[in-house]
DNA sequence: TCCTGTTTATGACCTGCATCATATTGTACC
DNA sequence: GGTACAATATGATGCAGGTCATAAACAGGA
């Protein structure tokens, strides 16, 4: 597969220019993770910058007492360790495959050097940063005043856009997702993850099939997210 | 005053060299706001980019129930507006004074074309982006799976040292803050902040007068912050 | 095919916190 | 000083959802 191609599709590249594509091509690589794998580790020293070309990343944080949270989802197209490569700290957060995937890689310095050179792909960075500051900020009210019933439906609604594909049957998220991811992205236990997932599989707004859900009723999920 | 003076005091614009000092600083304005005043609304278009330059104020999201949340404190030499300036789709959150303020104030295509001139100024704003996904990360997380009395050490111990002053008797927060901005803060209720701080206060934790906070036991906070 | 570990399911119980109600205290402004 | 309103306080009650326990369904490997 020709790199050019496929970096130039994604919408992180957008902004740049024809020539200089020549130098900013050879700067990446590209790496195989199965399902699984930890791509980065919370804390870890930020060496190398991710673009998603094909698979989904989730990222998450661990907390002392074992419970996780999972922060995003990173499909296609999306920058990944962005942050700690830009700051330099150390990645805040778990980055670990949902499913086999490549993502190109580009050396931190590579990457420093090369925000330096064309500015514009500063702008992509700052823009990438924008959509997950409003996605956080949307997601800290959620935890703050939802209750689990409205994140769970909010949750699926968001997927379905994201990682969706149309069916016959309705909207299938496409991906392996477990109850126990669920919870951990809605800030619930699995028990509960389950029982509300049920209900909304009797209630015939969603069918699940293992590692599988597609979104029959949409307008009653919708509903349910924004009321109660 | 002489607001180049106040402006290479800020740590925003720490990397400018001396010479583009001349073309950026005229194009800062400065606005006055009073204590409760709003300075953007949720959703609106956004026109402008302000740098806190004294006072603080607090960003915050409306829910459809009324219930409010307030996503982070911007305190002096920090931007406010970023996200929504840089994507143009529209302030993310409602930003409102919590105490008299003085605000430097510069419009939307100005500081476009000072991204656009000096990326070194685009790295300052990726910067700061990053710092508040970090925050927003851990806030996520302790709404997740935090408890309510965790949640409130936390953020007392955050704010003691963001808008902190060290006293004889302990760490004073210098900031007028109610127990609705707690509960706001802690995605909890008014009743139940109040417990909570009368608990600590109680405990000799804490010290409280009206609107004034003074963090007295500090590792007994972070011991109840940390654990439980 | 059986065995083993993971995922889903469901019940019983308990608790942290929201909710509602009702003071009391403090602050600002006449 | 008294009035008015916001902020703080505290009790009573209910319930959403956490916790613990047990089991069925399913997937993958020997």
């Amino acid at each position: 597969m020709d790199r050019r191609e496929i970096l130039s599709a994604l919408p992180v590249f957008a902004g740049l220019s024809d020539r200089d594509w020549e130098k900013v091509v050879d700067l990446f690589g590209e790496r195989q993770y199965q399902k699984d794998d930890y791509i980065f580790l919370e804390g870890e020293a930020p060496r190398t910058l991710y673009v998603v070309k094909t698979g989904k990343v989730k990222v998450l944080r661990h907390s002392t007492d074992g419970k996780d949270v999972v922060l995003r989802v990173v499909g296609p197209g999306q920058l990944l360790g962005s942050v700690g490569v830009f700051d330099g700290i150390g990645y805040p957060g778990t980055a670990q495959a949902i499913e086999d995937c490549t993502l190109l890689v580009i050396s931190r310095n590579d990457c420093l050097t090369l925000v330096y050179r064309f500015p514009v792909f500063a702008l992509t960075v700052i823009n990438d940063m924008g959509i997950r500051l409003r996605s956080s900020a949307e997601q800290i009210r959620s935890l703050a005043v939802e209750r689990v019933e409205q994140r769970i439906a909010r949750t699926l609604i968001k997927l379905g856009q994201t990682a969706g594909a149309d069916t016959p049957d309705g909207r299938v998220i496409e991906m392996p997702l477990t109850r126990q991811d669920v919870a951990d992205m809605t800030g619930t236990t699995v028990e509960t993850a389950i029982r509300v997932m049920s209900k909304f599989r009797r209630d015939e707004l969603i069918h699940t099939r293992r590692g599988k859900v597609v979104l029959v009723d949409m307008d009653a999920l919708m509903e349910i997210a924004e009321a109660g």
